[in-house]
RNA sequence: GGAGAGGUGGCAGAGUGGUCGAAUGCACCGCACUCGAAAUGCGGCAUACGUUAAUAGCGUAUCGGGGGUUCGAAUCCCCCCCUCUCCGCCA
């Protein structure tokens, strides 16, 4: 959420950021908002204000018996008593558009991100690893990992759907290693505690860390019997108008075209959502806290599925398991000052990088471009595997720094000593990495012209000390 | 899931319609006393928004969240969330 104040006084830099993400400038709009709201809220307040002197003296006039002042003392406050309720009314519907208006806008980029409209426009800042060399035409995870009997889309599709897969065997055990592997490298060495959170979260923290309210698309839905129940009660009852039901009766309005109107009236109260990444409950851990600032920074990281729709995606990576409805990313998040967030980028970044150059994974990072870069985000480094199958870099990682911007959905602050007012914490988020991805992109680096998979030497302590995974035969 | 109890400032804990943003204790900060400390005494100590040059003053709101009743709500009513105890079910 950025700052009204600030926009109030930046107007020409929201406009500007905006434009460089490819949309339209409100900042005017925003500030009309705001001054309705700001004198609505000086007449209204005038008129508490005098309420409460006069019930005041109500009290004491009461008190001291003088029931005759007393009574014509209420009669005043009676009249302006239909002003206030009112007043109250629209202070809080105007309060709520601001507040939803201020929602749905982006993070403003810092300085020195580069501005472009999309993918095309990142800028490499640097290759780091040698490609491999194959003597044959290297092979894509799925066919080698199919070949081997331990990947298995049909079965998952059974099951599951598209966009699911089984693994079986070593290469189960592979995508273990790799999550137990990276988990003790940011424990162990880059100072990142090791959390469990839940999977499952209430609608305030897919707001706080700003999947919602715009993003829910995206997301899985989490619902027990009864509270399916509930909302669907609550569509019918309060959000659906007798007017909904005669225009579907008399044919004027389509149910296809009803539905999508009417969940968009209803606010995204589910009872639980899934997670998309383990940044949603890791960030949220210091939600409507006052943190000392000698604490910071904090650093947490968990291994944890994700659960994405893919809405949009339909068509995009669907062979193997690049894009998966479920996959499991050891996620960091760092909670740091205002002061500190920047160069704690540049660290988390190169934490993500060790993962990467322990494995012997040739990789790229990449600065992303005003255009292609995330909701929350202020700057962001994409680090890209090289997946030779592919012939291709991937995305593998992707840190984040977001500022304020995540803190003043969640009131998450810091105290500095000697100042009286807390600050908003500056919040951080990056794959340390994807699982899913980090199992393809082994397979691909370290398969031999057999379909073998040799097992990298730093896996090997998670994998029973074997040096190849074959087919069974 | 059923029955009951509860949610008040950093913590503990009073307050059941008026002068309550809220007693008291602890913690914390300042001052006094002291060579210094402890003890003691005095004072201070929430957040957001508005106004403002101001993180000074003043105003408004906030006692789990949201609505309502009332001239006036921490206190009464409704809905929701959370915690605890007992029972049931369950990895």
């Amino acid at each position: 959420m950025i700052d009204i104040k600030w926009i109030r006084e930046n107007p020409g830099k929201l406009d500007e950021a905006l434009a460089s993400r490819g949309a339209k400038p409100v900042a005017i709009d925003l500030i009309k908002l705001d001054e309705r709201r700001r004198d609505h809220l000086k007449t209204l307040q005038e008129l508490q204000g005098r309420r409460n002197e006069a019930s005041k003296a109500i009290g004491k006039a009461k008190g001291s018996g003088d029931d005759a002042k007393a009574q014509s003392l209420i009669d005043e406050v009676a009249q302006i008593k239909a002003e206030i309720q009112a007043g109250e009314a629209e202070e809080r519907a105007i309060d709520l558009a601001l507040v939803d208006a201020l929602s749905r806008l982006p993070n403003v980029p810092l300085d020195d991100v580069p501005v472009g409209t999309d993918e095309a426009d990142n800028v490499e800042v640097r290759r780091v690893g040698e490609k491999p060399e194959f003597g044959f035409a290297p092979k894509e995870h799925f066919e080698l990992g199919e070949a081997l009997g331990m990947m298995d889309f049909d079965l998952a599709a059974k099951i599951s759907g598209s966009r699911f897969n089984v693994l079986r065997g070593k290469l189960a055990r592979l995508e273990r290693a790799l999550g137990q592997f990276m988990l003790d490298v940011h424990t162990g060495e880059h100072g990142y505690e090791e959390t469990q959170p839940p999977l499952l979260v209430r609608n305030d923290a897919m707001y706080g860390t700003s999947q919602l309210p715009k993003f829910g698309e995206d997301l899985f839905i989490g619902a027990s019997m009864t509270g399916r129940g509930h909302q669907v009660e609550s569509l019918l009852e309060t959000y659906t108008t007798q007017a909904d039901l005669d225009a579907l009766k008399s044919g004027e309005i389509s149910l296809e075209k009803l539905v999508p109107q009417v969940l968009e009236r209803a606010p995204t109260e589910e009872e639980f959502w899934l997670i998309p990444t383990a940044e949603v409950p890791l960030t949220n851990l210091v939600r409507d806290r006052v943190l000392d600032g000698g604490q910071l920074p904090l650093r947490m990281t968990a291994l944890t599925p994700c659960f994405r729709s893919e809405a949009g995606s339909a068509g995009r990576d669907t062979r193997g398991m690049l894009r998966q409805h479920q996959f499991n990313k050891v996620e960091m998040v760092s909670i740091t000052s205002e002061e500190t967030s920047a160069s704690e980028l540049e660290r988390m970044t190169g934490c993500a990088e060790e993962v990467l150059k322990r494995l012997g994974l040739p990789y790229r990072v990449v600065t992303l471009c005003t255009g292609d870069m995330g909701f929350a985000a202020r700057k962001t480094y994409d680090i890209e595997v090289w997946l030779p199958g592919q012939d291709a870099y991937r995305e593998i990682s992707s840190c984040s720094v977001c500022g304020d911007f995540q803190a003043r959905r969640m009131a998450a602050r810091y105290r500095v000593e000697g100042e009286k007012q807390p600050r908003f914490v500056h919040t951080l988020n990056g794959s340390g990495v994807a699982v899913g991805r980090a199992l393809i992109a082994v397979m691909e680096n370290y398969q031999n012209e057999n379909g073998s998979i040799t097992v990298p030497e730093c896996l090997k302590p998670y994998m029973g000390g074997i040096e190849r995974i074959e087919a069974v035969s």
